[in-house]
DNA sequence: ACGGCTC
């Protein structure tokens, strides 16, 4: 395992992908305004480097899997807004095949940009990469966990939890243990009205030109499930 | 071993 220099900045977990001649760090770092995940394209000239706020990994999640699932020549440009920051998603490709370029714009910070190879054999580079980001989103709810219950033995006194809570869901002043919270997403997920569940925090939304992609996170028996809507 | 890159 490689972790990056460490500064004030408590390292919470790191993965490498090592992708055609490119190295992807993922780096799930926390320090006193929150929880960031800095991911790092390194080539022998060059790194460069973006910092996604953890609500923001889920939608990250997402839109690779829009541009995994998308045919070729029908994948849009998408934009995320995420705290003051934006991330622009593009797909391009040239002589060496296709790619996604992903940019954050921040209001301090130069532009950065990382750019993931789709891969020659379908899109395996992208498929790689949205597999580190779900197992980062898995475990980063694991340790959302702990650190929100103060407990030092989450898996002994919260044996339940860790599986039934997603990262990003759960605003971050909930007062309430998370159970409880969470058990009313099961009714509040039927409401039709978008801005009933954004008010209780339950629900993101990505506009992409005039439109609104509204995502909330539900359960049933048959288990987990992300719903979209337009 | 590449190499992409308006916001």
């Amino acid at each position: 395992m490689e972790c990056g220099p460490v500064g004030n900045d408590v390292e919470l977990l790191c993965k490498t992908l090592q992708f055609e001649h490119k190295l992807f760090y993922f780096d799930l770092k926390e320090n006193p305004r929150g929880r960031y995940l800095k991911i790092s394209e390194k080539t022998s000239a060059t790194r460069s480097t973006i910092i996604v706020p953890v609500d923001g990994i889920v939608w990250f999640i997402n839109l690779v899997d829009y541009y995994i699932n998308t045919d070729e020549h029908e994948a849009f440009s998408k934009e995320l807004k995420i705290d003051s920051k934006v991330f622009y998603f593009d797909v391009g490709e040239n002589k060496r095949g296709r790619f996604l370029k992903v940019s954050e714009a921040s209001v301090s910070r130069n532009r950065s940009t990382i750019i993931i190879p789709a891969g020659s054999s379908g899109e395996e580079g992208w498929i790689a990469f949205r597999k580190i980001l779900l197992e980062i989103n898995e475990e980063a709810s694991r340790l959302y966990i702990v650190s929100n219950q103060q407990s030092v033995e989450p898996s002994e006194h919260h044996p339940r939890l860790s599986d039934d809570v997603g990262a990003g869901f759960i605003s971050g002043h909930v007062s309430q243990p998370a159970s409880s919270s969470y058990l009313n997403i099961d009714r509040l997920i039927e409401l039709p009205l978008h801005d009933e569940m954004g008010r209780l925090g339950l629900s993101k939304v990505i506009r992409v030109d005039q439109k609104r992609f509204f995502f909330d996170l539900g359960n049933n028996n048959r288990g987990h499930f992300l719903r979209i809507s337009e």
